[in-house]
DNA sequence: TTGAAATATGTTATATTATAACAAAGCGTA
DNA sequence: TACGCTTTGTTATAATATAACATATTTCAA
């Protein structure tokens, strides 16, 4: 049977553990590097647990920096749909969690009459801090 | 004085082309196999290649998939507003230039009052194609 | 013009990110 | 219990990207 979608093993809950206390995004091998202590020996088990975690929607992915951040919503049933506010400067990452947002793109369709499942959107610019 | 924005040097003008003549997004290394013959010999010159062309608008980066394609606009003006349309079978990647969508998106401003100068969205789904 | 500073290119080596491949362990159930 | 399936552990390696330094080229002021 296929692990309950409830359920995380020992090494997720790790990982998961991990990536909530952080205050940024977490790189792959820094997470490894954190966790070999309790056991974790090399980088399928990391990656293994991430790709879990981000099927869940515990975690996601920052694509254009190869780094996980746990989900802030409440319920993490909007995995398929993830939007970041991106500081150039510091490199702080936010989640943007707006309805208004979500909805507009969740029913974009474009003129291929293509349509969408999942999707995820990068903005970037200075945060307050950095642009004063 | 840094290079005109309007010149592209050897290895750039290869690169560029490649790209443009591939019907699919090409990865850093496949480039570099197909040049090999034509004197570049290393991943730097590749990828000092691809920044460049990047910075100038002529291509993009597609995250999720550490690949690189044309870009499909006339005046390579919006490399600063990307969106894409990715199918999860076929892996087809297509630009979509949407005035309606980028409008939407360059004037997005969310709670904290950060302002973006850029931003890159990815949708996925299953193309007209693979969806029958 | 000429030569110092800046920029661009070439080259080797290595860092970083991610997965393949297979072995061993656990788990449900017939 | 023993068979099939899923998960976990482990080693090795593939794939992606950059550091560091050497060499060449360009720019421009003296």
């Amino acid at each position: 049977m296929t692990q309950k979608i409830d359920f995380l093993s020992k090494n997720q809950q790790i990982v998961l553990e991990i990536i909530e206390k952080a205050k940024e995004p977490l790189k792959a091998y820094s997470i490894l590097f954190s966790v070999q202590k309790k056991g974790i020996k090399g980088p399928p088990q990391v990656y293994r647990a991430l790709d879990r975690l981000i099927k869940l929607g515990k975690i996601h992915k920052i694509e254009s920096k190869n780094a996980f951040v746990a989900c802030k919503n409440d319920n993490c049933t909007i995995s398929n749909a993830t939007a970041f506010s991106i500081c150039d400067n510091c490199e702080m990452v936010t989640e943007i969690s707006n309805p208004k947002l979500s909805k507009y793109l969740t029913n974009f369709q474009d003129e291929t009459g293509m349509r969408y499942n999942k999707y995820n959107l990068e903005f970037f610019g200075l945060c307050k801090k950095c642009k004063k």
